[in-house]
DNA sequence: GCTATCGTTCGACGTGGATCGTACATCATT
DNA sequence: AATGATGTACGATCCACGTCGAACGATAGC
């Protein structure tokens, strides 16, 4: 039945993850980092110099929610990613992003990570 | 304080919104600011040196909604009121923010408020 | 007292988003 | 080709959140 090659309408591959998307503006740029989970992402990918393959970074969640965070940080300008073999390198786009807003992703990385900073 | 004037098993009324708020951690904080309206209301205070009435801020939304984001604002240690007569004077609390997450505040209220910002 | 104004609370609604499982694509190696 | 490893797309579910209208609380002034 039907081994009609599926390709039109089925899962489309879209390679526009590999072009960088401009840096969003600050409510999305915001809403970006407003995720506990993202937000873990980038403090590790700020962490290490290198660029670091989508899997090794947090385990909490599934592949397919993991690889949505992705998107919306690429989305959001914040992360870009380069194919490598059979890996995806992802790093911080740090000189766009201070060009874009100054300041804000260091005063996020310098946050205390834990709960409340404790100041009444 | 903040505690609750029980009437006949309905409105409560919490006087907690006087008592500040300890600012909250990174992700609540960014979470507060990444939204449109309260982004928009952040900015309108930065930008007066007085405190303001809460009417006197953005008119876009219902008086119920303002009073939410107001209140989300509050808890994540941003803003604080002080009742005077028949209002309430909302302020940014700049110093503790400073102190909790330095550079946040300054970084989005320099932001441009636009949609992109047209780094790509 | 009554009335007006200002802000809050409650309840309900709709939408967006975080999560997952499964199926699929791509590349490397065997 | 077949298999394994890595990441993406899609569909579904669940829940948090932004929004509103209506009722209520607090204060000021008539």
């Amino acid at each position: 039945m039907g081994w009609v090659t599926e390709l039109p309408e089925g899962h489309s591959y879209d390679n526009s993850q590999l072009a960088s998307h401009p840096v969003a503006g600050i409510t999305e740029l915001l809403q970006a980092l407003a995720d506990p989970v993202r937000l873990s992402l980038v403090r590790d990918l700020a962490s290490s110099i290198e660029p670091r393959p989508c899997g090794s970074l947090i385990q909490s969640v599934t592949k397919s929610t993991l690889s949505h965070h992705f998107r919306v940080l690429r989305e959001a300008g914040i992360i870009e990613m380069r194919v490598e073999g059979t890996r995806k390198l992802t790093s911080l786009r740090r000189a766009e992003l201070e060009e874009a807003c100054p300041g804000l992703l260091e005063s996020v990385l310098r946050a205390p990570v834990g709960e409340t900073a404790g100041v009444s």
